[in-house]
DNA sequence: CGGCGCGCTGCAAACGTGTGCATAATCACA
DNA sequence: TGTGATTATGCACACGTTTGCAGCGCGCCG
């Protein structure tokens, strides 16, 4: 009888279990719950379990989510997917989630204010029970938004000055120290810097640390060397790269704040008849895939992008079991590739009539 | 009064603004469902969006859910979001959806038959409304269980035998054509196959047009000049090019199932000491990211991945309105890349010398 | 033997919407 | 003015689950 109602309806519910193990439904909701499972007898739990095996029985998270106003669901808010880096970090991020039994709701901002708040906004009408925010803006609403209302958040790939949030992100600094010290060894002084937007956290902290870095190698940074680019593309590192090679032409090697502007790099050289590396070295920022095939292979500073997301879901899932743990700020370990676009420095003469050669 | 609760408790819900406009929250739900705001009086509608507007009162999706059986959401399975590829897809059905009110529901599945059966089930309780599979199985449980319980589904890069899913896939057939004519009137009459995976749609599918392209063009199919792997990888491309290479070094081209395999033929071609183009020709397929920036850049077959994604889903609000529109299986003009990669085929006398030379 | 505590389960009220049905109000028309 | 049609709104229930509260049976102890 009770099966025959299951098999014309929809999927079993509680009431169906119930009926055919001959409980209450809310002893079914208790026994099948595995936090209150204690409150109810074994043998009766035993019935219980069996039923809902025996028809198949999957709680509806929809009910479950109005009831108690969570949704095992975690909004991740993330520039574009088509980029590679964030790819790798939402993979992370699921691959992490999953063990906690959440799910990501996965929203592309394009780093524009207004998608953001909308994508926020649904998330949250969704119940959304936190949100990984992997967009890079250095100021954000997200931080007020979060003292107020108390939602839970986790930053990947960037973080705020006030130590509020926990975040986890790349040790740029680091990296750029890697990067640098490795220019040095090579014999480079005149070191020049392509830095990323300074609105993003990225391009900010990946300029902080060249400053650092090259304070630390006792070079010294020439303002005129250091250019600022409005967003990580190659053309933009095509444009600027140009202004600089316009500007002055005395250094041997670029530090790039990010893989795409060193390749922008490359053309602008190209364009100036001047070969990498022979003529000018050119190291990228974070190890996208395909750069050891460029041409020459890039020689850049690997982000384990993928662990960034899987550890920003492991941070989340801390947070939600609660016992407000204090937020914490990670910073994961960067990687020097050495590949085909560094090499020794240049004797500067000898370059210096070299590039004469071609621009008179 | 009305407003003190509203900043008291939580966000506000149909019986605040109820209250605030002095109606039934019945009332209220059809004035603000643009489906049923024509029952209402318009005065009180009008009085009712004030209400809703003033209280920034915003439906709750998860109740909404739970009455309707609907979530606006769409589930999307995916193979592997760090597949620029795939990404792209995912990125068109996002903002395709999108203009219907819908969002994805995203999940990776690594071609892994028992992830995507656990992924199905968990959207299915989430009451998705429908699916895309980006999955590309040829053979699929889902056909049956569409027939079965009547699931919206659409399938992307993937179509069936029978006609009866909807679906979006390149024109593998005419990109095959593209190139291999492009090859031919480069004077190249041996032309090898490094064919994909044949579990796979778009592996099957490009040996077929090869397959006829060939003789289209009046050109002869030598078997041994044609080899399966079993991934898209590089590494299985490399592999299977150095097979094909021990076996029979006549061909002058080669035209590969994916740009990845195509890639691992630059690798095999050097590794037995011949160049590419100058010795043998390359075309790929898909046109990723960046292969333009290959050594040399990469000949392939442009497929609108975006444009796959987005028309997917417009196939999937189609059929989420309803009215039952017989399933349409779409097809997705490709385009020829030519790049560095393919050169005129050399004399069969001069490669072979060429050839021996570095083999002895 | 009565009362108390404990282990277990039933009861029912939510959570926020949507919607069929009833009903009240308005209107048209003879 | 009465009747029927139309329009507009109220009412109440249902969707499937969780959970505080109450109650029941039973054993223990005084």
């Amino acid at each position: 009888m009770a099966t025959r109602r299951v098999s014309l309806a929809g999927p079993a519910t509680l009431r169906d279990v119930a009926r055919v193990a001959g409980v209450h439904p809310g002893t079914v909701s208790r026994a099948l719950n595995p936090q209150t499972r204690g409150l109810v007898n074994e043998r009766t739990a035993r019935r219980v379990l069996d039923a809902a095996q025996e028809l198949g029985y999957r709680p509806n998270p929809i009910a479950r989510g109005l009831r108690t106003n969570r949704s095992n669901t975690i909004g991740v808010l993330v520039p574009d997917l088509m980029n590679p880096l964030f790819a790798a970090v939402v993979r992370g991020i699921e691959d992490g989630l999953r063990e906690g039994g959440y799910t990501p709701l996965i929203a592309n901002t394009d780093n524009d204010a207004e998608r953001e708040r909308v994508a926020y906004e649904a998330m949250s009408a969704r119940q959304v029970d936190g949100f990984i925010a992997a967009t890079a803006r250095r100021d954000h609403w997200l931080l007020a938004d979060q003292v107020r209302t108390g939602v839970k958040v986790v930053l990947v790939n960037r973080r705020v000055d006030s130590d509020a949030l926990p975040a986890v992100t790349g040790d740029d600094h680091e990296g750029i120290r890697l990067a640098v010290e490795h220019l040095a060894g090579l014999g480079h002084r005149r070191i020049a810097h392509l830095a990323g937007s300074q609105t993003l956290y990225t391009g900010w902290s990946r300029h902080m640390g060249f400053l650092d870095a090259m304070k630390a190698c006792g070079l010294e940074v020439d303002p005129d060397l250091v250019v600022f680019s409005d967003t990580f593309t190659e053309r933009e590192g095509e444009r600027r790269c140009g202004e600089l090679l316009a500007r002055d032409r005395s250094f041997t090697a670029i530090m790039a704040g990010n893989d795409l502007l060193a390749l922008g790099c490359y053309d602008a050289l190209e364009r100036h008849g001047l070969q990498c590396p022979d003529d000018v070295s050119v190291v990228g920022y974070n190890d996208m895939p395909f750069v050891d095939r460029f041409r020459p292979p890039l020689t850049t500073v690997r982000v384990p992008h993928y662990e960034l997301g899987a550890t920003a879901a492991g941070l989340m899932l801390e947070q939600l079991r609660g016992t407000d743990p204090p937020p914490r700020q990670l910073l994961l370990a960067p990687e020097l590739v050495i590949r085909g676009s560094t090499a020794p420095a240049v004797a500067q003469a000898d370059r210096n009539t070299a590039s004469l050669d071609t621009s008179h």
